[in-house]
DNA sequence: CTGGGGATGGGGCCC
DNA sequence: TGGGCCCCATCCCCA
């Protein structure tokens, strides 16, 4: 059963939906710590970019690269507090409230920029149009997660989820009730429920102006003052539920929400950049004058001078609409039919970039639920206890596959507090940025960790253009697929999931063909037949290489002794015996010996520590090693010119780069350049001869050497 | 040690 | 998108 919304429409998701149906995950980066910069600006993902206004001051987040929708950004990090605990003088722009179960649990607060994240940079949406994040409390953490696609050079721009801004009314409902508030008296009930951008910015540029101010100068707050904003004792003035701003268009009716003064915009405000004529722009919104001048720069301004409005995440009593809906899954939840974001809808499948977007139907399990069947809410926080997710196909799953090993639980998986959060906050990104991202998937697999179900969130990020086309790369090992589908299968190789199991010897497979090819074995069934011996083979490829015997094939040659196989399994077995003994270029200087002579000769011009005083480094050293028991090393001939050496280390260096990291590609070819330097340069005076331990061969080669590489220096190894 | 075969893993491509 | 099929690579076992 599918959403009966609109592929890609995410409009009556809640915070749930996100965390299980998000299909991509960006992990901060982390950067050393002894560099000693702000977390702030050196957690920002690779794929995401700042940028800087004249002061070089952060003025808003941008991506770099193409991000489909369901990406999950997070989670917030900054200096958590209770709500006693909060400094006096703290200032409260970066405040955010993570509640727990109704309640208000904590405040986190990212004002430090060393203990705070990227997050802290993204500005709050203006409108419907130009939100292309939402913010979710997923257990205790924030999140903020791509409600449609981003383009390269598109701002990331944020606002709440509905259910985030719900519970907020919700709160703001119940205090409207108990305190009446000065704004309830001073506007009309209609105005306050369809027009909440105009209350805030009526009376933001009305009196928050002046409070902005006095927020730029200290932002200054007592804990009274706190108390008394605190839902449920915020006035319902102080929230601006932008997710209703569609439905109020729609339906011209909302519940009661609440508004949300800006007392304290942030220092920096910037030029609305989106036109109100917009077609998504909700009507109300503009007609408001001017209504974006002040806007806040950052999410704080968007949250006022008090704290971030984070609602909270109904944990699992209350969450039964979380849950209850989905076998059934109304278009719009009937919890909250009056937070629907109809609007919200830019169309999303028009939007869609045809280049292989995630269509929004890659949320939803393979069954197309959008995320598996819960047998209670109460389990969940305890281990999200899905049933086998019908993930991938996964029929063949059974029980007695414990436990599920594949499906990382990814923390959005999980809304249970975290037992790390509550003062979690800059302490520790999961240590490691990307390497954490890839640790916990692999880690989190291989335990307890509950299985994600449809969905399946780990699927990594970022995408990639190759040759115009749109690629899927694997966060943990960086292959690129060029289908969805094809990485999907792929991440079971990191995840360890095996989902198809054989039923008569308990063996389970990561792919459906493999059980399937796996069967014959208990059937002994042999489907192929060689035609000219007429041996069966139960595979194609064992057949194949079979056939090789009658071709007389031996595609596998050893480079040192010509010997051929019909398998590169016999050649590889092969070469460690020419490892063992048969490297017959030996330094004289310190004895290492090589398979090649080239390297011989790199070795004594770069890395060999005898030939000169200074340390070695390690890291030629063993480039020259790795170069040398190659398949390009191989491939030349003894007697190979300078160019083709070079040539073939940087063929190697290449190949073996694949999927490296920048840092690593640089840093390694520097040392290429440092390697090929060395072939051409002359030899040293340390470096006269090799002491071959087969001389006769050796030696002729080294003859053979002298002529094409007419270098004096080549004479001087005993020529 | 070499060579042949069995079995499995992983990825690409097509539908 | 996921399943099916195909192919190649690899490991293991054994003669």
């Amino acid at each position: 059963m599918k959403l009966d919304n609109a592929p890609g429409d995410m409009s009556c998701w809640r915070e749930l939906d996100f965390a299980l149906n998000c299909t991509y995950i960006v992990p901060d980066q982390v950067s050393d710590p002894s560099f000693n910069l702000p977390k702030a600006m050196t957690s920002i993902p690779r794929n995401l970019a700042f940028d800087y206004g004249a002061d070089n001051e952060v003025t808003g987040v941008f991506s770099k690269e193409y991000i489909p929708q369901g990406t999950r950004f997070g989670p917030l990090q900054g200096v958590t507090y209770t709500k006693d605990s909060v400094p006096k003088q703290a200032n409260r722009k970066y405040f955010w409230r993570i509640y727990s179960g109704g309640q208000l649990q904590n405040f986190l607060d990212g004002y430090d920029i060393h203990r705070s994240n990227w997050m802290r940079y993204v500005n709050p949406a203006r409108s419907l149009a130009e939100q292309n994040l939402v913010a979710c409390q997923n257990g205790r953490d924030i999140y903020f997660y791509t409600i449609r696609p981003v383009e390269p050079k598109q701002e990331l721009l944020v606002w709440y989820s509905q259910e985030f801004a719900h519970r907020l009314c919700s709160q703001q409902d119940d205090s409207k009730h108990k305190y009446a508030s000065p704004d309830d008296d001073r506007e009309p009930e209609y105005t306050k429920q369809h027009l909440p951008q105009h209350t805030w910015l009526r009376e933001r540029t009305k009196e928050e102006v002046k409070e902005e101010k006095e927020d730029e100068g200290e932002e200054r707050i007592d804990v009274e003052v706190l108390e008394r904003d605190t839902p449920p004792d915020t006035p319902d003035d102080q929230i601006m539920d932008f997710s209703k701003k569609p439905e109020k268009e729609e339906k011209g009716d909302a519940e009661p929400e609440g508004r949300r003064t800006f007392p304290s915009p942030p220092p920096e405000h910037r030029e609305p950049s989106l036109g109100l004529s917009h077609p998504y722009v909700p009507e109300h919104y503009s007609m408001l004058p001017s209504p974006h001048r002040n806007l806040p720069l950052h999410l704080h301004g968007l949250y006022g001078h008090r704290e971030g409005l984070v609602s909270s995440y109904p944990l699992y009593p209350q969450s039964r609409p979380l849950q209850a809906p989905y076998p059934l899954l109304p278009p719009y939840n009937p919890h909250y039919p009056r937070l629907l974001l109809p609007s919200y809808s830019p169309p999303f499948p028009s939007m869609l970039p045809s280049r292989g977007a995630l269509p929004y139907s890659s949320y939803l399990g393979t069954d197309g639920l959008p995320y598996p069947p819960m047998a209670s809410p109460n389990l969940l926080p305890v281990s999200l206890p899905y049933p086998p997710a019908p993930q991938g196909g996964l029929k063949e799953l059974t029980p007695n596959i414990s436990p599920p090993r594949g499906a990382p639980a990814t923390p959005e998986l999980s809304p249970l507090p975290k037992s790390t959060s509550q003062q979690q906050s800059p302490a520790q990104p999961p240590s490691g940025g990307e390497e954490a991202m890839n640790l916990s998937l692999a880690t989190t697999k291989s335990s307890t960790a509950p299985r994600n179900g449809p969905g399946h969130k780990s699927l990594p990020y970022p995408l990639k253009k190759q040759n115009g086309k749109i690629k899927y790369e694997c966060n943990i090992c960086s292959k690129t697929f060029g289908q969805l589908s094809n990485l999907k299968v792929h991440l079971r190789v990191h995840s360890g999931e095996r989902p198809f199991q054989c039923n008569l010897c308990k063996k389970s497979f990561t792919q459906l063909a493999h059980l399937q090819k796996h069967h014959l074995v208990h059937t002994g069934e042999k489907p192929h037949e060689c035609q000219v011996c007429h041996k069966r083979f139960s595979s194609t490829s064992n057949l194949k290489t079979h056939l090789r015997l009658h071709s007389g094939e031996k595609p596998y040659q050893c480079k040192l002794c010509s010997t051929k196989f019909t398998q590169y399994i016999h050649l590889k077995l092969h070469r460690r015996l020419h490892s063992s003994r048969d490297r017959p270029y030996c330094c004289h200087l310190c004895a290492q010996a090589f398979f090649h002579r080239f390297s011989l000769r790199i070795h004594q011009c770069s890395c060999c520590p005898a030939a000169s005083g200074a340390p070695v480094n390690a890291h030629v050293k063993e480039m020259v090693d790795q170069f040398d028991a190659s398949q390009e090393a191989d491939t030349l001939a003894e007697t190979a010119p300078a160019p083709q050496v070079e040539e073939a280390m940087e063929h190697w260096l290449a190949r073996t780069l694949e999927g490296e990291g920048k840092e690593d590609q640089r840093e390694a070819t520097a040392l290429l350049k440092a390697l090929t330097a060395a072939i051409n340069a002359p030899a040293t005076p340390a470096a006269p001869a090799a002491a071959p331990p087969h001389p006769p061969l050796a030696y002729q080669e080294r003859a053979s050497v002298v002529h094409l590489h007419t270098r004096a220096a080549v004479k001087t190894e005993g020529d």
